[in-house]
DNA sequence: AATGAATGAGGGTTCATTCAT
DNA sequence: CATGAATGAACCCTCATTCAT
């Protein structure tokens, strides 16, 4: 409560946000609480005050992004119900949040599998509400007869949205709200657009291994 | 091509096949070579006659992967210049590969940035050659007035094909072909309708730090 | 003796008490103080106000135990001097105290290596001392022509005594009364009776090492 | 087979050799897997190619302990029947074990509850097959009429022959031949004489805990 | 062409202990 | 009196890699 010293929990955040950039950087697997240590500027062993393992940390850091991302855009899309809107809230809450914690959404998305036991089930948990939010914005916005499966164009807005840590860099590439907008275009007129003959399928041929000689 | 014994080559894609499903598995770095030399029953020091490091193990399975990706979608395009079968050809190259190598892809997606110095280099190179083929490609297919940045599209692109692996299950989702088709009519229409006015901008907030208070 | 709160004393054999219990749980070595803080609900560093340390810990419990038994040999002795009877009364104040002190004489014969220094030579001292009066005690009993080496004597005896801990298991084995008669009767008995034929010699080989091939 | 090099199992051997005495020594939770590189000269990692961890050095320790003590004794007691000779036997390959590998036999004696899971389950199952061979000695040695409980005699017999390791100096105390004879005649009169009147009951007080003030 | 044996470096974690408050 | 926060040292163990054979 005193403006002063830092109390326990922000000094826990402050780990967190540290652990995030680490992991961020090295991965997780290759970073070592060592790693942390440094960066933080807490003795090894002191870390292990606030944080039970290494695991623990991940999840933490895991579950108080979707935490934090679950909270917004529920409370974004409290009042609204025009479905095209609503979407349009859900792609851009969540290009805000991963342009401006871009090392914490790597982590979430690249270190998806990196947990198990219960730290793994109880941020799935978080990710599948989340992706039943979208999925069910997606549903209402669809007109009936685009062709396109729910599932492959839920995945394919997620992988747009996700990939942004791999190549979007703040200051060089199109500011947030721009990308936040192409992101939206794109896929609402792909989306929604009369299907054009221009798409007619094409002969998928068998392909083989990659290992084939 | 040998008729008899296994040759010095095939014993080499013999262990990259095992070890891009080790790695695949378990990540690049949670992976020991250990678990390689289980997985292809060859001794540990064995494998050290095929490969001179984890790494170079990592690298000869990402330069494989995007050597084999490049050739086969340049074969493909060869004779072909209409910019909207390019595209499909493109794309349908590109899923193909992955849905049929998924293992191999998800480590060539998920540890591109576990390599240093020349093999990254190398695989870095041969990244920029493909993506910069996919910017050709929708470079000549792109109407001058949708308002789209080109680097974002092909990102988006890239994105939607290379989070695959995170949630396809050959089987239960659609076909290859559908998934292909899928993809590139949401793409073709999201880039080549005029836009419309359903996707008017809306204002972006600040987006704190997840971490605030 | 106070009467309201309870004072340092009390504390301190609370914590000892508990201590006891969790040193004969675990050993002391693998004991912590934090294991004994959890026992206790004192806070890790509030133990640190009763003792100096985890050896002073161990220390108190084997010298309170030590000086208890020794204390009460030594009064139950006091006006006896028939050696049968004296001999008596020493096994059954062992045997009773191990009874109903299992996990601390677990302690005290378990950890006697485990304390260095001073506190290893004050325990040993009293060690010591219980030693010396089992012998004379012994001494006075042990008819001259048994062939039975006193020091051999003595400490089968404490070996007979002292492996209670091992064994014992209160409510299913005999009661403490028989236990210490069964003890009692046979050392007397084998000590006292006139060497029979049917204990002669016989021949002892070499014993090579366990280890040997 | 040759005589040169020594093969794995001789280095196993060794190493177990010298992990017993460090054991002994400081205690198998005290010893560190340090002090036994240090003490077999073979580098910290190295240790981990002959064994997996450092409670399976402790378990291959007990195990080959108990295994050579009950077989040896198994083939003593071969084509014995002369229930006095078969304790006498019993009772000399005890003691020679002990005393010439005393090491060993006070990590088989003091680390009994060091072992978890199955490795306890195997070395529990050779110590209950040793401790029933050995009722069943005394089981036919018994006349019906001591009025010394079974289950007493035995472990009063094995804690005066376990506890040699606390007391037991070679070259100061009498020689092993000598020992093992004291402690045959010692129990086998104890048990054997004609309970004399000697050792009537006396009165067993309550005995409170140690810690009543 | 292949391996058994060995190692240095570093991994995550626990511990007894301290000290300002 | 008692504690929360912090630490250095040590723990067991795994790793990628080497080298004689």
């Amino acid at each position: 409560m005193g403006a002063g010293r830092p109390g326990y929990d922000e000094k826990l955040l402050e780990i967190l946000r540290a652990a995030a950039a680490v992991f961020a950087e090295k991965g997780y697997h290759r970073a070592s609480i060592r790693d942390i240590s440094r960066a933080t500027g807490i003795s090894l062993s002191g870390l292990y005050y606030y944080v039970r393992s290494k695991e623990e940390l991940l999840f933490l850091i895991q579950d108080h992004c979707f935490g934090t991302v679950l909270d917004n855009v529920e409370r974004l899309l409290a009042g609204e119900t025009d479905p095209v809107r609503r979407f349009r809230l859900f792609v851009e809450n969540h290009v805000r949040f991963f342009v401006n914690n871009m090392r914490e959404m790597k982590v979430l998305s690249h270190e998806a599998d990196s947990l198990t036991g219960e730290y793994r089930r109880r941020v799935q948990a978080k990710k599948k509400r989340y992706t039943d939010l979208c999925m069910s914005i997606l549903e209402e916005l669809r007109p009936p007869d685009t062709g396109i499966d729910l599932r492959v164009a839920t995945f394919a807005l997620f992988g747009m949205l996700n990939w942004i840590y791999n190549w979007y860099r703040p200051g060089r590439d199109v500011p947030v709200a721009e990308l936040a907008d192409g992101f939206s275009r794109l896929f609402l007129q792909g989306c929604l657009s009369p299907a054009s003959g221009v798409a007619e399928a094409m002969p998928v041929e068998p392909a083989p291994s990659i290992w084939r000689r």
